[in-house]
DNA sequence: TTTAATTTGTTAATTTTTAAACAAAACCTT
DNA sequence: AAGGTTTTGTTTAAAAATTAACAAATTAAA
């Protein structure tokens, strides 16, 4: 399991890159709180959990956090990401741009179908049976899943074998793992559900209050 | 914020169908505790919380607890849901075809690059402009926010003013939202992040425990 | 019919996460 | 240089989430 603090380190990152881009050299726990929509408190809990310090009255100095996050992040290098399966989110994570400014580089893709193999320029494409290979070749670390839930286990379990330590899923499947592998699930279909629920619960909400009104 | 048992709601829904596939009648909290990745109090736990009950020794009918979480999450009706943004991620939202099994429904698309609109003739695709007219037509709650980062804060504010209220958002940015209205985030990469992080730490204390065993 | 085995459902305990409080430090003003 | 103000950082408190424990119920077997 991936701790809220560590998510919420990384966005403060971004956060910071922002400000610090905006030509700004400290800032304070508040102004990221607000940013990242989190209380002042938090920020300094997790600044403090991580070692990450500021001065009294003058906040924190932009360029050191960035420097201490960086090293806890391990920005100091690129990380090689593989990716199984270049259906709709795949060909998506293929197009886009925004990993190597982040330190990530997406070096193989890998598919059954033939047809896909090598379309995408953008990296090579291999098929899925020279995924243990490649992976073992590029020392990948971290894998994207986004294969058909039907082999998703299957294609997880050859990643494992072959070294990968985290995996982010696409795929409708809980992944069985060693504990050692890390996984973290995206599912569009159920982050949407869960906003039906909440839009849906509000205004049931909303409307209980109304009747309320009315009673009286 | 979505509470974590709801999401976990949405999880075994899934898994109870898969089961009712396979041609079970009945399942205990230890199954569907097993396929979600918690432990069987877990589920007894949100089943009562939300009024889900079993039979004692018998476990709990599939067909019963899929009625009970329909009615919760709303299932009986097909939701709209309008996508802003027709990049990489929003086409390949729109060749996504499992929206219709959980009775959500993608009706439009809009993007301010004319040449990207009618381009896909899976969905109506209009300019950014006629995005307040057609969400109040459709009498949408939901939208899909997968614009560029500098325009994020502003079509989302036009969703708002149009009445959505539960917004999945695939931009880089902390949305500013009145509060009843839902905001979910997904980035890659910043999970992408997390996992590096997590893969490191484990091969770093695996290393230590390596250097603790050779001084003994 | 009685006993044993099994599984739910609720209550209590634990852990984790978040929020509040406040002393100490740093800075600014007078 | 003194006093007031602001912001950190730690400690304490509160809230939320998870886990454990166990009684009650139901079924199956003896």
């Amino acid at each position: 399991m991936i701790k809220k603090n560590i998510q919420r380190i990384i966005q403060y990152r971004m956060c910071l890159l922002k400000f610090q881009n905006l030509g700004f050299e400290r800032i304070f726990s508040y102004t990221l709180a607000q940013e990242i929509g989190v209380s002042p408190e938090q920020v300094r809990k997790d600044f403090s959990q991580f070692n990450l310090r500021g001065n009294k009255k003058a906040g924190y100095k932009i360029q050191d956090l960035l420097d201490k996050i960086n090293e806890l992040l391990h920005k100091e290098d690129i990380h090689k990401i593989i990716l199984a399966g270049l259906g709709n989110i795949g060909k998506a994570l293929v197009q886009y741009k925004g990993f190597i400014n982040r330190n990530m580089q997406l070096v193989a893709g890998f598919d059954i179908d033939p047809a896909k193999l090598k379309k995408n320029c953008r990296i090579p494409v291999f098929h899925i049976d020279d995924m243990p290979k490649v992976i073992r070749e590029e020392k990948a670390r971290i894998g994207i899943l986004a294969v058909p839930e039907q082999v998703a286990q299957e294609v997880c379990n050859q990643m494992v074998e072959a070294g990968i330590k985290g995996i982010l899923n696409f795929a409708p499947v809980m992944l069985k793992t060693p504990e050692d592998v890390t996984v973290q699930n995206i599912s569009v279909c159920n982050e949407l559900e869960a906003l039906i629920y909440m839009s849906e619960k509000t205004t049931d909400k909303k409307e209980k209050e109304k009747k309320g009104k009315k009673r009286k």
